[in-house]
RNA sequence: GGCCCGAUGGCUCAGUUGGUUAGAGCGCCGCCCUGUCACGGCGGAGGUCGUGGGUUCGAGUCCCAUUCGGGUCGCCA
């Protein structure tokens, strides 16, 4: 058996130097200075201490100990000699009488050096996962993000909501995105879903009585991964209110969030109540994006009219949307290279120019606009030393791409962005219906179930098209953290709802049954949102990968390399659930 | 599924117009070093350059295909 320790790593200081203590830990290197003098560096959850190794029965007592083997060490703690300032145990090193190897470390070289693991390839690292979380650099991430969560559980709790959990086994729902099934064995060619999300479940809930719910809940979407979405699962603060409004909703998050950003964040400080309020219709056409980042104060104006017929072949007949920069200061390469991210980033390409300090336009398409440099300067409101970048396709891709323009101008040029700091918006006024783009059919925009914004008159006598949702996201930084709804409690307006895209009470029936039926029971007025925890524990840290604020992530393809998930299983094991496996044809 | 980028010792990367024996840092092994703390010094091992084909007198380098990885679009109510 081994003994206990006396102390962490982390723990002694000149106030200890006499005492005898243990320390356990992992090997993490010795800096041998003789045969025998060396500093051995003893690792654990909580710091680094250093034993000095000084006697030749210590320094055998190491042969052939490999480097990341897990030690207890005895000694007696001594004041070190020359002291390391940067070191909280900086002052102190421990003087062995005993040395035992509990773990041995089989392998003296390892996939990667866990001090530099962040540098490793990206698969190594997961497939390693248990060595990479050994430097704390990378472990750090995973205790924020604990913490991070006990301070939303601690903070929504004191706001009056209740954590309730909800089930993992249920039933594949027909909106959204693709489910995870899992076959049931007691019934044979029948189906589970892992949830998407527990929306239909926080609903009944608040049909049930109660009166606010959240829950640190694991979501499930079958859909491929992005640098800030992890494939398969992930987690929201899921939380509804009753007899709530909008406003209800963003007031408990404009109190929950912000301390929380601010006390655990990279960035100090966070924008406070209330957020600044966006509508899509503007969002879209001031930011070119559902998803701004308010910490870059540039704005997309229109240049359809002073572009007209300026012989540019790009622009013929096309939206131009233009993003102003003023004090622009960056060579020809960094513009370049900008245009050229636009186009990665979005497909289309973007163009540009300058109005130089005498009055010039000149760079990029300026020769295009001889003809009408007054006008162009009048519509943009250029002064001289303003750079201009401009997007052209379809409204809406004329827009996005600006969107993206404006984010590239922000972040690579210096003087029009802030980036120190949390800048939470919300877009609100979704609109409830658009013409989907293959089926020219008018559809639903977003959740269904939202509450049209105007109620049953609205819905009959309006445009669809004109009808805004009761819709809203939640983004801080340019990072969508969240969508939420008032949600429409009314069957009556539900149906009306449906059937404006061409569905009757049978289909929200025969999709929603358990809602439905319980709405028709006496439903409270309710709304909710569902932040994304790995996104804002991502905000928080600073991390540009979501992978990073996970402790066992997948790769890109949804698989976990370190357990070797998914595999295939026994033939019994498909058997007793009653599945045939038929392999997709290779070409 | 589309597009972009990448793959060279254990790890991170360099490798010029196609040209002799493919280099560096870290790690590893050995020796030296009595106060290091990114310890230092000397020496050493370790590479079918992702895979398959092609062009060429000659390919890490050029071409085609393919696999894997990262990013992105689609997708994510």
């Amino acid at each position: 058996m081994f003994q206990s320790r006396t102390h962490t790593c982390n723990e002694l200081r000149l106030s200890d130097v006499g005492k005898t203590v243990t320390l356990v830990g992992w090997y993490e290197n010795m800096r041998k200075v003789s045969k025998n003098l060396g500093f051995l560096i003893l690792r654990d959850f909580y710091g680094t201490t250093q034993a000095v190794i000084e006697t030749e029965e210590m320094m055998a007592r190491l042969s052939g100990v490999n480097n990341e083997s897990t030690l207890s060490i005895t000694g007696v703690v001594r004041e070190r000699s020359s002291k390391n300032p940067n070191l909280p145990t900086g002052e102190i090193e421990v003087v062995p009488t005993d040395i035992q190897v509990l773990g041995r470390c089989r392998y003296n070289e390892l996939p990667f050096e866990i001090n530099r693991s962040k540098e490793a390839d990206e698969n190594m690292r997961l497939k390693y996962r248990y060595l990479d979380l050994r430097n704390p650099a990378v472990k750090d991430r995973i205790i924020l993000r604990c913490n991070v969560v006990a301070e939303l559980r601690r903070s929504m709790t004191e706001h009056g909501f209740l954590e309730i959990t909800t089930p993992i086994l249920t039933c594949s729902s027909p909106e959204g995105a693709r489910d995870y099934l899992v076959p049931s064995r007691n019934h044979p060619g029948k189906f589970y879903a892992l949830p998407q999300a527990p929306q239909q479940f926080k609903q009944l809930l608040m049909t049930a009585g109660f009166d606010r719910y959240f829950q640190i809940a694991p979501c499930f979407r079958d859909e491929d991964a992005r640098a800030d979405r992890s494939p398969g699962e992930f987690y929201q603060l899921d939380m509804e209110m009753a007899f709530a409004s909008q406003e209800d909703v963003f007031a408990v998050l404009e109190d929950v969030l912000p301390p929380i950003f601010a006390k655990y964040g990279v960035y100090k400080t966070a924008s406070s109540a209330p957020f600044k309020r966006i509508s899509y219709h503007d969002a879209m056409e001031i930011y070119g994006s559902d998803k701004p980042d308010l910490r870059i104060d540039l704005v997309v104006q229109d240049a359809t009219e002073c572009m007209a017929d300026c012989g540019f072949g790009p622009f013929e007949g096309q939206t131009v949307k233009a993003v102003v920069f003023s004090d622009f200061k960056a060579t020809r390469k960094v513009i370049d290279k900008m245009c050229a991210d636009v186009e990665v980033q979005t497909g289309n390409k973007a163009y540009w120019f300058r109005l130089d300090e005498n009055g010039e336009l000149v760079g990029g398409i300026s020769k295009f606009l001889a003809d009408r440099k007054d006008d162009v300067i009048a519509a943009l409101s250029l002064k001289p030393g303003d750079f201009v970048g401009l997007t052209a396709g379809k409204k809406l891709a004329a827009q996005k791409t600006a969107g993206v323009l404006r984010k590239v101008l922000g972040n690579t040029v210096e003087g029009h962005m802030n980036k120190e700091c949390y800048e939470f918006c919300w877009i609100v006024d979704f609109p409830m219906y658009e013409i989907g783009e293959e089926s020219g059919k008018l559809e639903f925009c977003h959740n269904p179930f939202s509450m049209p914004q105007g109620g049953l008159k609205d819905l009959e006598e309006k445009d669809p098209l004109d009808i805004y949702a009761y819709q809203y996201d939640l983004v801080c930084n340019g990072v969508e953290l969240s969508s939420g709804a008032v949600r429409n409690h009314d069957p009556e307006i539900m149906v009306k709802a449906f059937q404006l895209v061409g569905l009757g009470e049978d289909d929200v029936k025969a999709k929603f049954p358990a809602m439905y039926n319980a709405f028709c029971y006496g439903a409270p007025p309710h709304a909710g949102i569902a932040p994304g925890v790995d996104r804002m524990v991502m905000l928080i840290a600073g991390e540009e990968s979501i992978r990073e604020i996970i402790p066992f992530p997948m790769n890109k393809t949804a698989q976990d390399v370190m357990m070797g998930a998914p595999a295939e299983v026994d033939p019994q094991q498909l058997k007793d659930v009653h599945i045939q496996v038929v392999m997709p044809e290779k070409e």
